[in-house]
RNA sequence: GGGGGCGUGGUCUAGCGGUUUAUGACACCGGCCUUUCACGCCGGGGAUCGCGGGUUCGAAUCCCGUCGCCCCUACCA
């Protein structure tokens, strides 16, 4: 028994998807009744961006059909999948809002047909056993053609293929049987999955063909490799959307990113709102070749998200991923230095909690006469009639005029002193934002260790 | 070995026989801004389109060959 299929409830119904209308390019080969996809991981471990973006592509096509998106979990190997896997592939899948129309369906639970399409084939000559297990009868010559919607033709001499094996001799089905069985049954109209499986194509074609069935119409998207040009692995860093989300991604902006690879829109366009990715996404526009993940350009382009997220909101999507209470003019004054959501806690988190002065940064900035000019700061911030950034900055520049001294000789041992390192949002917002006695009680404890306390 | 897929700057891409001295973005370099780091803005270098032939008045775009990488060739998925 598989409970993990029951204890997922279906997921939120969309209310756009029908209203948009179908576009008809790509598919009026076989337009006829509503489109069906699938994604179809097998629960080996966590999920990478590559199954990410399968699944995205996937769903970009349903909704922009009108189509439904299925969730199959290829299980059939006991050994490496297990509920925690499945888990975490429902978990990274929810987390990108990728919503399921209709699943998880456990193939595993799926014996049954794929032992009825077995004796099938068994009874009508196509397949024959061999040793216990049972094989598929494979013409010795002609060719067996699929239509890739993103390749055109592609034709395998089936004179390549051996007879292959569709159930083991422990009388369980394999790989292929169980995909063209079960993409057949749940009325898959179009199959969009990783080009390493362009070679078992051929194979589950043939299948289907045995069967009495029509294929459904295929579409391989190219492989996603790590910056060393390999496949991508857990070695690349942040390849698994756990991962990604962990180092502070927003899923909307990593939505927008693998959609970029391996697609686009025209010469110019970077930013996708997910609605205009629904209505621009078209297999036909996706590119043939393997793509590298990049994560300096998902850091940029998770940085222009971010800073377009109303304050409220990067607040609390930042409260939920630090687990803590964090004021708002802290977020506030971030918001522009920040790429992910993880820099807040290094840039800002000062001002949440005191933290030990940083050795470098103390030993670079507090010399040359840096305590006095801290000292007269700490004077003028103290007799402020307010403390708003206006009033702050007031006061500091007063300093700097004081000791006819550059800004920074003043800003700085300012910086370090209330936040520890030479790096924090603005110096007369990071003052104003901590408050008067909170910035006093830092600068006289800074002031302290410099005169050797 | 056999079969299949792919090949435009470091990376993602535009390009679909002639308005291309090859598009935009990330990264990189320089400048501006400036209180650190960023953000933002401005400018710059970088691909002759894997390579070699062919077709054509003309090819990144069509054809052939070749090389490289990847996938399949399991009683894995």
């Amino acid at each position: 028994m598989k409970t993990w299929i029951a204890s997922h409830p279906r997921s939120t119904p969309r209310s756009c998807a029908c209203a948009r209308p179908p576009a008809v390019d790509t598919w009026a080969p076989i337009s006829i009744g509503r489109m069906r996809v699938r994604f179809a991981p097998s629960p080996t471990g966590v999920l990478h961006i590559g199954g990410a973006r399968t699944a995205l592509y996937n769903w970009l096509l349903a909704h922009r059909h009108g189509g439904a998106f299925v969730l199959r979990i290829e299980d059939t190997d006991r050994e490496r999948s297990t509920p925690e896997n499945v888990e975490q592939i429902l978990d990274a899948l929810r987390w990108l809002e990728l919503d399921w129309d209709e699943g998880p369906l456990s193939q595993a639970e799926r014996a049954p047909a794929h032992t009825a399409a077995i004796e099938q084939l068994l009874s009508a000559g196509h397949a024959y056993e061999d040793e216990g297990a049972v094989r598929l009868r494979v013409p010795d010559d002609g060719e067996t053609v699929i239509q890739d919607l993103i390749r055109g033709e592609i034709a395998t001499p089936n004179q390549a293929i051996q007879d292959f094996v569709v159930r083991r001799s422990d009388g369980s089905a394999l790989y292929n049987l169980a995909v063209a069985v079960d993409d057949r049954d749940m009325g898959i109209t179009h199959v969009v999955r990783g080009e390493d499986h362009i070679s078992n194509t051929p194979r589950q074609v043939m299948i289907l063909r045995a069967l009495g069935e029509e294929p459904p119409v295929y579409a391989h998207l190219p492989l996603l490799h790590g910056p060393d040009g390999k496949k991508l692995s857990k070695r690349h860093g942040a390849a698994s959307v756990q991962e990604l989300r962990a180092s502070g991604y927003l899923p909307e902006a990593v939505r927008n990113y693998i959609a970029l690879l391996g697609w686009g829109y025209d010469e110019s366009t970077t930013f996708f709102t997910t609605d205009e990715l629904i209505d621009r996404f078209d297999l036909s526009r996706v590119s043939k070749n393997p793509a590298v993940f990049d994560e300096q350009k998902l850091r940029w382009m998770n940085g222009r998200y971010l800073r377009g997220l109303p304050v409220e909101e990067l607040k609390s999507r930042l409260e939920r991923l630090t687990g803590r209470e964090l004021p708002t003019e802290a977020v506030e004054i971030s918001q522009d230095k920040m790429q992910t959501l993880a820099d807040f806690w290094p840039l800002a988190g000062f001002l949440v909690e005191r933290r030990d002065f940083d050795d470098r940064a103390w030993s670079k900035v507090m010399r040359d006469g840096a305590a006095e000019r801290l000292r007269a700061a700490r004077e003028a911030l103290e007799q402020a009639d307010a403390f708003d950034v206006e009033t702050v900055e007031q006061a500091l520049r007063g300093v700097v005029e004081r000791f006819d001294a550059k800004p920074k000789d003043v800003f700085q041992p300012v910086r370090v002193a209330i936040a520890g390192t030479t790096v924090s949002p603005g110096i007369f917002e990071s003052v104003a934002a901590l408050g008067r006695q909170e910035t006093l009680a830092r600068i006289d404890s800074a002031l302290l260790k410099a005169s050797g306390g």
